[in-house]
RNA sequence: GCCCGAGUGGCGGAACUGGUAUACGCGCACGACUUAAAAUCGUGUCUCGUAAGGGAUGUGGGUUCGAUUCCCACCUCGGGCACCA
């Protein structure tokens, strides 16, 4: 692959960068940024105040991850999409909030602080001082006032205190789980860390832990989460990815009757009460989850998820349970990921000795347990119905299972038929239609409709240092104590290592004096909880905070809330990387503010897009380790911020991943220069205007011709680029938004001279893209006030029809020839218009001519 | 494996709701200006063909007067899969 120096100033601009004073006013960005972003800043124009009349609009992108790597070109793409908008809108009137902030707690800082013994909190200084300086020369329009950080006791103090409530209602809990352990390092692993089974720094192969864990019951919140959807406007795709991660399904339960070898060999009688008696484990029964109860008299056997409680309790009956236990061991230490991906080949073992009763057919079938079959889903148990189910077809070919038909319209001898369709094989059920039969086919086996989610509780502990402590107290005697709210925060202590223990413990548990403390209840000895919180904590609810930052009573006051989040954030963009988790909490918390009254909306996010990442030259991710990656701050040394954000919404369509090439940018520094250009001309022709009171320019050049009137045409453009500029920006297309203006700039070029009030228009249009240079110019040719102030332009309806249009003719879908008519011409005038064309005759001539079809003003078809 | 996207010139990409495929930009070639170069401006640039005309939007099929757009099957690439954020 090419390795373009992305740092080599190419020749092209190398005479305006170096800044030299010349008799021609050249176009020195760094000096023409750093003015105004100065100026910005001394007169606070971003700054914005609480309760002010008027619209409010708060725009929000995902605060950046202050990482040692610095700003990435990524972040830039997106905030300055969003800058784009929020500057539309204060043009538009609006009192506009476009935050900024820093999510800081998290794994890579923490390994930082192991490797070079800093201290986390160090590390997130100089990193965020370093982010800040790079936002700024960018020129985004934040309110720098209110910027806010996760790592801060005065914020996270809310953070713990949200938890606080959530014990308090019953939301936070605690469950056993498992962790990723490194048997050799002795800490417990993310499941990043985790690289292909081993250990990510010794290549160990990991295994997994049982450990007591705090747990949050977004479960609790599924069928909210889920129908809340229809609330908000949210990318199509997004509302999609989120429905199926929640995985709302209507189902049935029905339950299965296990029998024993022992017992039925001594004659059973299936149904009958006296064997219900006769479990003397009192597991008589598993349940299924099925959402094709219909199809429940082709169940030829039953499979259990390896981890189902049932199958120890079991353990004398099973006859092969030396091969069971070897199985589940062998399971136990993949994640559900790796089960599933183990392509095609699907595993399992039979529970000899034991099998179920299909309660609609009355028959027995054997017991299995598999790994496509997972725990956490459903009920743990599934009834395998082969005939009508992919997976069930493939496991049932492989152990060679019966198949057994009861919906028509497949062909099953060769694959699954998975559609719903009419009964057959099953009793008295034939001939029903799948979906009614599931309803009475579960009446019938005594089972229950319920509605079940794919969505898992939150586990929410970290075994870690650089988190929220969570504000808990285990004493002896009371149990788990919550921290009283006075005592809030629980600030974390500064500790010597940040390594994890080798006991599997967070780093905190090895400070004595900040472990050891009183109960709150009793005043007895009570030890700190050391787990702390995960990176997802501080951004579920940070948006909150930017409207009161600085409130040490409430996490946002009440009056704060109301102004800007009436509606919740207007508009929110991120990363498809966020659609499911971070994006799901945050919601999940907001409705949970919600129901406390802290908040006014059910939801946090009235708008959600998203964009695409940016990629190095060939597709690659930007790594250090290749040696690709482009430091901003190069980009705006060498063409410019505003020559960077053009080129970054130039590159392609917002929400799709891109690839980044330096060579390019060149055409966005062109474009820059030519409106610099033309700005120079405009201004010029003020000045002489006003020493010579001249009459109106007439134009010259390529449009000689008596009958064009080049200013009128200029204008239709000009017009019709304000209103899709305007539609652009709202749609996020901004690289077609680009390519209209540089057909526009090349028009404006072309007329040698432009009405000065239909320039500033453009002006106006391309500053939330180019703030510097298009402020310069403005306040060049007069005004006084900032133009990001001024008042966005509108189109004039008149002026953008064009009174001809040009039509195609097309032979059989063939375009032959091109025909020009009046905008009002008639549909039989312009039929007997493009018959009458020469070249249109020759290709009808001695054919007959079978229709006519003719689209208003776009293209006419004739068939012969 | 499951869920969500994407695939168009040498390259990034455009095309409204099914209506002239390749706008805009990069690159390249030629020309103007210049002692020269750079910058700038102009012209050309999907492909086969002298032309008439034909072919081309990942692959194969379908619907339609007409398909990049809709339907079916397949291939390739990207994002997510719950402890990266």
């Amino acid at each position: 692959m090419k390795n373009y120096n992305h740092t080599k100033i190419p020749s092209a601009i190398k005479k305006a960068g170096a800044g030299k004073e010349k008799k021609v006013k050249e176009y020195n960005h760094l000096k023409i940024e750093h003015k105004w972003q100065k100026v910005w800043e001394d007169k606070k124009l971003y700054e914005v105040k609480n309760g002010t009349k008027g619209k409010t609009f708060v725009g929000l992108i995902e605060f950046p991850y202050p990482s040692g790597a610095g700003l990435h070109v990524g972040h830039i793409r997106s905030n300055t999409a969003m800058d784009i908008i929020t500057r539309k809108r204060r043009m538009e009137g609006f009192n506009v909030l476009y935050p900024i902030g820093w999510d800081a707690f998290g794994l890579p800082t923490e390994n930082y602080a192991i490797k070079m013994g800093i201290q986390p909190q160090k590390i997130t200084k100089t990193n965020t001082d370093v982010f800040r300086k790079q936002l700024k020369s960018i020129g985004f329009g934040f309110d720098w006032s209110r910027e806010i950080n996760t790592t801060d006791p005065g914020y996270y103090k809310w953070t713990q205190w949200i938890f606080l409530q959530m014990y308090k209602k019953g939301l936070a809990y605690k469950a056993k789980t498992s962790i990723n352990w490194c048997p050799s390092c002795k800490i417990g692993l993310a499941n990043e860390e985790v690289v292909a089974g081993e250990c990510e720094r010794c290549g160990t192969e990991t295994t997994k832990k049982v450990k007591e864990q705090w747990m949050l019951a977004i479960t609790k919140y599924a069928d909210r989460l889920d129908k809340d959807l229809d609330k908000v406007n949210y990318l199509e795709k997004i509302k999609i990815q989120q429905r199926n991660w929640i995985g709302k399904s209507e189902g049935s339960e029905i339950s299965f009757k296990i029998i024993t070898d022992k017992i039925f060999s001594s004659g059973p009688q299936v149904n009958s009460p006296e064997w219900l008696g006769k479990d003397i484990l009192g597991n008589n029964f598993v349940k299924v989850f099925t959402t094709r109860a219909d199809t429940i008299f082709g169940a030829t056997y039953v499979v259990l998820a390896p981890e189902h409680p049932i199958i120890t309790n079991y353990k004398l009956l099973i006859t092969n349970w030396k091969e069971v236990e070897a199985y589940i061991k062998q399971v136990k230490d993949k994640k559900d990921i790796e089960r599933m991906a183990e392509d095609k080949e699907k595993t399992g073992v039979e529970l000899k000795g034991i099998k179920a009763i299909n309660p609609a057919t009355g028959g027995e079938v054997s017991v299995w347990i598999a790994d496509y079959v997972l725990a956490t889903y459903g009920t743990g148990a599934v009834m395998a119905v082969p005939a009508h189910d992919e997976r069930d077809f493939e496991f049932a070919k492989k152990y060679n299972l019966e198949i057994k038909e009861v919906i028509s319209g497949g062909n099953i001898l060769e694959k699954s038929f998975t559609d719903d369709g009419i009964l057959m094989n099953s009793g008295k059920y034939n001939d029903l239609i799948s979906e009614d039969a599931r309803s009475k086919i579960t009446e019938f086996v005594g089972g229950k409709i319920v509605t079940k989610y794919k969505l898992r509780d939150w586990v929410f502990s970290r075994q870690r240092y650089w988190g929220e402590p969570i504000p808990m107290i285990h004493c002896d005697k009371c149990g788990i104590v919550p921290v009283p709210e006075k005592d809030l925060p629980v600030l974390l202590p500064k500790v010597k290592s940040y390594k994890p223990t080798d006991s599997g413990e967070s780093p905190l548990a090895i400070i004595s004096k900040w472990v050891n403390t009183t109960c709150p209840t009793c005043g007895g000895k009570a030890k700190r909880e050391t787990d702390t919180m995960p990176n997802w904590a501080g951004s579920s609810w940070y948006y909150l905070r930017y409207t009161d930052p600085n409130n040490k009573k409430e996490l946002a006051g009440k009056k704060a809330l109301r102004y800007w989040m009436k509606n919740g954030v207007d508009w929110y963009n991120g990363g498809m990387e966020h659609t499911t988790l971070h994006l799901l909490y945050s919601r999940f918390w907001h409705k949970f503010l919600y129901d406390l009254k802290v908040v006014p909306t059910s939801e946090p996010y009235m708008k959600r897009t998203s964009h695409g990442m940016i990629l190095a030259l060939g597709g690659v991710k930007m790594s250090k380790s290749i040696g690709n990656t482009v430091d901003p701050k190069d980009i705006v040394n060498i063409y410019g911020a505003d020559t960077l954000r053009i080129y970054e919404m130039f590159i392609g369509p917002f929400d799709q991943t891109v690839s980044w090439n330096t060579e390019s940018i060149i055409g966005s520094r062109r474009f820059i220069e030519k409106v610099w250009r033309l700005g120079l001309k405009v201004s010029e022709k003020e000045a002489k205007k006003n020493n010579q009171n001249s009459s109106r320019f007439i134009p010259e050049g390529p449009y000689t011709d008596k009958n064009f009137d080049y200013s009128s045409s200029l204008q239709t453009l000009l017009h019709k680029t304000i209103k899709k500029i305007g539609e652009d920006i709202e749609s996020m297309s901004y690289n077609t938004a680009i390519s209209s203006m540089m057909v526009l700039v090349n028009e404006m070029e072309k007329a040698e001279s432009i009405e000065e009030k239909d320039f500033k228009m453009f002006l106006q249009i391309l500053a939330p893209f180019a703030p510097h240079i298009t402020e310069e110019i403005w306040q060049s040719l007069k005004e006084k006030k900032s133009i990001h102030k001024s008042i966005w332009p509108k189109w004039d309806k008149k002026k953008i029809i064009d009174d001809i249009i040009k039509i195609a003719v097309q032979v059989n879908g063939k375009v032959r020839a091109e025909i020009t008519v009046g905008r009002d011409t008639e549909e039989e005038e312009v039929k007997k218009m493009a018959q009458k064309d020469k070249n249109i005759a020759s290709w009808v001539e001695n054919k007959e001519i079978k229709r006519i079809i003719y689209v208003k003003g776009r293209i006419i078809n004739i068939v012969v």
